[in-house]
DNA sequence: TTGAAAGCGATACCAA
DNA sequence: TTGGTATCGCTTTCAA
């Protein structure tokens, strides 16, 4: 018993006005008398009409509809930056397309000709940029659909990318505990193959150098995303090389992994009240903020991952090319800020 | 520059057969040579046609587009939701729509709308389903779009509503810790005006009942999504009743929070090696996992979220619905299982 | 200011 | 097994 659906036709008989005219009413776009405009809009709402978007663009217009291909969705970075794709993009009535390409290189390529098929007016890749390959590029091209790299790391050729300043932000995280007077500082976390780490070792190794403090590579530890293993490395590493006064933490699940690290080597994190001369402190600081570093005791210091941000940007910066704009492609870097929590 | 964009009438031409029969070849629907199916097939890859679904579905057929309206991506639980729903759509061909409703009712109303007129097949909402009224409802019947509902906690008429079973999430919670002796046990956590937990202190109160324990309403605290809070809840609510010696924590984040709250005020918390005969050990469990628990130490035990299954078990219903099936609405309830991690 | 009519790209029915 | 063609709902000239 599905009631027939109400098309524009129905709506222009019993407004009594031809299709033509609802349609300017629709779009605002003929200059329509201000009788008829609001005779239009009350049968609208009388029938119960909704516009069926898929036959206007059909006609020509845009679809309204942005693709966003991410690796996993569950990853807060990500995450976040979809929220602010979604903001961006819902208030200028476009919606978002979503689409989980996982960790293989075939995901992307499936995903990409869904997204075509289904006429989206652009497309924003987040993550796994390095599967983007040129075969893609050109169909994207060929069907006038612009592209957009949003990540977390560099490194694609031809596309527009939005991305954090991994350099800067490793720099600010040395430089803060440069200030707080440490010498001796360790970076725990990442694994080799990532080129989020390799910038961000990048920033910390230059700002060392920088101020002249001494670089030694048996301070630079891999170990994955298990937390666990973030305390086990953590303590390790104080255990082997006690000068170390400070550590700067890859991600904040290595930061959250470190501070009990950190408390079971006996020491303490610095930034608490002192509750002993005995022990010694250690500082640390996380790279990308996340809620739970609020919770140590001290909080952990921490740089912002500007998760949102990148996805406010990104949406804008498809939406000048949606406007026809005819731009270079670009590097878009966001910087990071520091959300001092105490810890030092 | 753009490309004219190649449709099957292109194909058609260079293959030397008419549309109609590349439509077949394309839907694999009616009697096609062997020949003439290769030959449309060979001129579609060589010419670069995609096929344009809007204009398919305008026609008459499905959409293959799937509505997610969901209050806030951020949100691990939602997020998790959301991967699971999104695995099990795009193994069915069919991509998912993303909106965020925001925290306002209007939110429901206007994303609503927006996926109405894009002619999605169906409709998932996720969370804030008391924001859903009659209007919509009756709208969505009457555009003949299947509703369906995933959220933590329960309360919709006339709607699938797939959900987590919080009772009996909070009565296990609650039995782990009085199977390992405990009788004096606490609740920490959530605002009073939600649902969930009323329905996890529904299964938490029954429990204690059932086992004959006292249950003391002084005992049963809230405390916000604050981790710091949670903390601050914890140290007050051990200072001032030192017998307590187990708590409840309404989620992950509350059960980390407590677990710095216990440490404050000088006690362990249970499960850890027992470093002094001098401390008490206070037992925590989370309702609700998340992966920082494995990190304290010891490592906190908790209640799985099944976050990833209520988006398993929410597409399968709905693609149930598509495909026709005239089902009676119902209540899909997801069960949770123990994560046990040493913490007692 | 409004109306009539020609498509947009694909489908499906009826013929051939 | 294939080909013509009306049709889906809407936009957009061009006339009235």
């Amino acid at each position: 018993m599905s009631h027939k659906k109400i098309t524009i036709t129905d709506v222009a008989l019993a407004a009594g006005v031809s299709v033509a005219t609802v349609s300017l009413v629709l779009s605002g776009k003929g200059r329509i008398s201000q009788t008829t405009s609001e005779r239009v809009n009350h049968t609208i709402d009388q029938l119960g009409f909704v516009r069926n978007r898929q036959a206007s663009s059909l006609r020509g217009g845009e679809s309204g509809v942005v693709g966003l291909i991410v690796r996993d969705i569950c990853e807060p970075f990500y995450a976040e930056m979809t929220a602010g794709l979604g903001e961006m993009f819902e208030a200028q009535g476009k919606v978002l397309f979503l689409l989980q390409s996982g960790p293989a290189a075939s995901g992307l390529a499936r995903c990409f000709d869904t997204l075509l098929t289904h006429g989206v007016d652009g497309i924003v890749i987040a993550g796994g940029i390095h599967y983007l390959d040129e075969k893609m590029r050109a169909k994207a091209v060929e069907q006038g659909v612009p592209l957009i790299c949003a990540s977390r790391s560099g490194g694609t050729e031809g596309v527009d990318l939005v991305r954090p300043d991994n350099m800067q932000a490793a720099k600010m995280a040395t430089e803060y505990l440069i200030r707080k007077g440490h010498k001796q500082i360790a970076y725990l976390g990442g694994l080799g193959n990532s080129l989020t780490r390799a910038e961000r070792l990048g920033g910390f190794c230059a700002t060392l150098l920088q101020y002249g403090l001494p670089f030694r590579s048996e301070w630079i530890i891999e170990c994955d995303y298990q937390h666990r293993l973030a305390a086990d490395a953590a303590e390790d590493l104080l255990r082997r090389y006690p000068k170390i006064s400070a550590i700067v933490c890859h991600k904040s699940s290595v930061a959250l992994g470190a501070y009990f690290g950190v408390l079971r080597t006996g020491n303490q994190v610095a930034g608490g009240s002192l509750n002993s001369l005995f022990q010694k402190q250690v500082a640390l600081i996380g790279i990308e903020d996340s809620p739970e570093l609020a919770l140590t005791e001290p909080p952990l210091t921490a740089v912002s991952n500007s998760a949102r941000e990148i996805g406010h940007t990104t949406a804008r910066r498809l939406l000048l090319r949606l406007a026809g704009q005819n731009l270079e492609t670009q590097d878009i870097i966001i910087h990071s800020t520091i959300i001092e929590r105490g810890s030092a």
